[in-house]
DNA sequence: CGTTCACCGTTATGAAATAACATAACCGCT
DNA sequence: AGCGGTTATGTTATTTCATAACGGTGAACG
């Protein structure tokens, strides 16, 4: 599932458990409320496995986990919701993973990650390249619309 | 091959042809035999389709375009000579197209696109980007090793 | 109360990438 | 030349990732 790091002790957890798990999925429904949007029951179910993990979740991963007793989920179930995860901006795609992870900082943001390619983790940062990028799109005519940041290195923890 | 745009004048073509590209494969051949590397058949064919391209390619567009009467190559022999070229730096992988484009920024740097979602043009540009990342990952002891940046959006010639 | 639209379940298929193993070319050495 | 390590290629098969297409269901709206 994730690229684990047998040279350093476990990593603490960042997936949500209990009360904070519940409080995050009744923010997410009262964010959708707001806006007319549904938080289905199988947007709700990707968005708590998304939130519960420790390290971005492929997607058949999500589709092994869906269910509440092994029985799988069937793809095109997952990948919808997905998509309506990523465009309400409660879930991103790393792209260089063919992996998703929750959103970690809410609000207005391009997403960029820093991804160790030791133990799986992917940190998400928030860089202020909109400037740089932008100069660079108004000097040729371009229009932005969405930026993929991603880098692959170690984290401190995997670090020699 | 490129999601065409329907809506404007055929674009300016990219790709090398005739002299220009047989000059870039002589390049790329002395710049192998300079760091003892060999550009074999199968990579310097995929380079030449990459060099002629005006668009990125998919893997399996090569594929299909490798032989020379039509008989396509197997996956593994375009997938090797992709690793090798990207090793090298003369070529770069789109992650969020699973596509391919040759190097067009000689020398040291991070690769980053302009991609235009209607015409699929993918130019590559030169950020100032790398003191940010790094500023962002030593504050949390990170190790840059390789960064994804591709912009999504729509290029001067495809803008309403 | 019926239409509309978004959403869902399901089957099937398509597209992208790699595992595993066998063979061949290259290179430096004696 | 002949050997042996190394690098690259050929080949088959499989795995992984993603979407097309279609029919049914239920909330929302006049």
């Amino acid at each position: 599932m994730s690229t684990a790091c047998d040279h350093h002790e476990e990593h603490q957890h960042h997936g949500l458990r209990g009360a904070a798990l519940a409080a995050a999925l009744t923010s997410a429904e009262a964010r959708c409320a707001a806006t007319q949007e549904r938080l289905t029951a199988p947007r709700r179910r990707v968005l708590e496995l998304l939130l519960g993990a420790d390290a971005p979740l492929k997607a058949y991963d999500l589709i092994a986990a869906f269910g509440d007793r092994g029985e799988p989920a069937k793809p095109p179930t997952v990948y919808r919701a997905l998509e309506f995860l990523e465009r309400l901006g409660f879930a991103h795609r790393i792209e260089s993973l063919n992996a998703y992870v929750p959103c970690r900082i809410e609000g207005a943001h391009v997403a960029a990650f820093l991804i160790c390619d030791c133990c799986g983790e992917a940190a998400e940062v928030q860089p202020d390249l909109a400037a740089q990028v932008r100069a660079m799109a108004r000097a040729t005519g371009y229009e932005v619309r969405g930026v993929t940041l991603e880098a692959h290195g170690l984290c401190a923890g995997c670090r020699p």
